[in-house]
DNA sequence: TATCGGGCTTCCAACAATTGGAAGGTCAAT
DNA sequence: ATTGACCTTCCAATTGTTGGAAGCCCGATA
């Protein structure tokens, strides 16, 4: 199948498809005579894994090791395990960057009236804490 | 005083102080005679506003509007509150994508035993949902 | 057969925010 | 006079994605 249908099918978009396999995340595609890439169903599954892995918010450097683990049938499973646990980690820090500060914008926000005054206590502090 | 003066007390560093005055966030520093960038105090806390309202998470396009918000004595109390909540949403709409996809990672990788073995539940789901 | 729409190709640029380097001018002190 | 620290500009890289332009290909219709 072209580009288009496996677009379709994986979720990845073609302009997407064609980043990934110039970054190496992806094999490069077969041709046509015409020079049309070309994709089989082992093809399209690995756009959607990719596409999955994005969705559990790995990078695309993570994701290249991913690929390389997943197709390869004699790694260990630890080695998977560790990259998820770190990225876990990682997403728990950012978790608790913004609960922070989602508290502090909070707390100036139930301060600010909030009306046609000038008076604003949002800016103050940001002003001079 | 200098850009480097400035960025010490600001916390802000010369290189993106330049930066920060070449998109038009802050106003264009006076010059020397030599061409060197000159700031004074109110500078200063121009920047010192800017650097918290990047750690309160605003985009910059966000904090040019906070900062033109601030210099002006006669804007309304709510302009300013909106933008913070507006703010304060997307960042829990964040907050909870993350926390979605820590807990369905975090529940993978419960069932990866993580060892030698190639078995992995993790990448069984990235490729097979 | 000519042509038209849609899909494909490549390359180049933009977004956000920051960081890095190169090449060169300036300043103060030795 | 020269050193070193600081300043200047410009250009490029980062991360992940999206957009456009120019041009080729394929199938269908007039």
């Amino acid at each position: 199948m072209n580009i288009g249908q496996a677009a379709k099918i994986s979720g990845v978009n073609a302009k997407l498809i064609r980043h990934y396999e110039s970054i190496g995340i992806i094999p490069k595609a077969s041709r046509s005579e015409a020079g049309y890439r070309t994709y089989s169903e082992a093809d399209v599954h690995i756009l959607s894994f990719v596409k999955r892995s994005r969705n559990m918010g790995f990078s695309m450097k993570e994701i290249k090791k991913l690929v390389s683990l997943w197709r390869n049938k004699t790694r260990a499973s630890s080695e998977v395990k560790t990259l998820a646990l770190k990225h876990i980690e990682e997403m728990e820090k950012k978790i608790q960057e913004l609960q922070e500060m989602v508290k502090t914008l909070r707390h100036l926000s139930k301060n600010c009236h909030g009306d046609h005054r000038p008076d604003c206590p949002i800016l103050n502090d940001l002003a001079n804490q």
